[in-house]
DNA sequence: CCTTGTTGGCATTGACTGATTACAACTTAA
DNA sequence: TTAAGTTGTAATCAGTCAATGCCAACAAGG
């Protein structure tokens, strides 16, 4: 067990298993230990690897914003962008449901910019928060256009984080709102265990 | 120091603090020996007043979530709402404005919503975003509308969290959305130290 | 073979945290 | 005044956490 490994190779490793473990609970809530377990290796090699648990997220959280980025930039590169045409607005809606198919990416994005109380962490937030918009911006639409998006965006991440889809089964009101906000993009089966 | 009071009215001026506490790092982040001190009390009485901590941060939480839907609330009942006269949506946006001026409900909420791997306070948070949305709906306004104005709150939430007013005078993207998503509700002396 | 560097786990630690218990101080009623 | 209930604290505990130090296993170069 424990198969030895290039570092680089192991670190990638560990950096993913982090981002599920922070997924789920937070800066505060998660621990090096878990990311450890999840990474099948030993808490110190964890903390040695990064320098520190805060590191370690900080590292985790700026590698999603720049996922993000990423998925809006490559809409935008796909094809050129019209604001007035539908369609293209729909290229981009589309890209946001491949997002949500692998939620841990926006979960950590939730959890960095409510970690908001850890000055590093807000910085990082506010960056990854600007460099978004300036990307949106820079289709030529609206600066109320791009807010929205952003917008539509926190409102997936925060159903996401309260499990609202879990809950569609119940319908109710919290269903009809989910459903708009997710459109098509709708649960990856919601985990019924 | 430490005035003899009525339980009850030591119950309401904890509670406060906790929300004071709370606001700044979420459930996972404070202590309850930082809510204690907030207080003026011992730990152990914060613990004993409310059986456990996440007992109090659901308290914290619910009561938020219940001031968010009675500003709503009085709005629609201060005067009839049509969902097609844009001044009626002006006054919506003015009581947004009011909750603003006292972030610390909003930060709650935020919290709240990312703490979601608790399963009971998912639960609280689901419950709060439906009644919210419920609420939207009885104004008869439609439920892309009803939607967009819980985005535009989620957004808000968001930039409160990373600080985001505070970064205003160094302009750029950040500054733009900053202003556009606040309008006039804008920071209340974004607290320069 | 031997030496040097890298990869990784084990043991430990000091600080912190939520919770419990015991007790002190004050208040009210008889 | 005394007994019972209320309001609050001090002391402490068992558990957890991030971080450090040391050492084993393995690889590469001479």
């Amino acid at each position: 067990m424990a198969t030895r490994m290039k570092a680089d190779e192991r670190r990638q490793l560990v950096l993913a298993a982090a981002r599920r473990a922070f997924a789920g609970a937070g800066f505060h809530g998660t621990t090096t230990d878990a990311v450890a377990k999840e990474a099948g290796v030993s808490q110190p090699y964890v903390v040695r690897m990064f320098g520190t648990k805060l590191d370690l997220f900080i590292e985790v959280f700026e590698e999603a914003g720049e996922r993000i980025q990423c998925v809006f930039q490559d809409v935008l590169e796909a094809a050129p962008f019209d604001p007035e045409r539908d369609e293209d607005w729909d290229r981009l809606s589309a890209a946001y449901t491949d997002l949500v198919a692998d939620p841990d990416v926006l979960q950590v994005l939730m959890h960095g910019f409510s970690a908001g109380s850890v000055d590093e962490i807000a910085a990082v937030g506010r960056r990854c928060m600007a460099r978004i918009y300036a990307t949106l911006l820079s289709t030529g639409c609206t600066p109320g256009q791009a807010r929205d998006v952003i917008a539509h965006g926190m409102l997936l991440n925060v159903l996401l984080s309260v499990r609202a889809p879990e809950d569609l089964p119940h319908g109710g009101a919290l269903g009809e709102l989910t459903t708009s906000t997710f459109g098509d993009a709708l649960p990856a089966t919601p985990s019924l265990t």
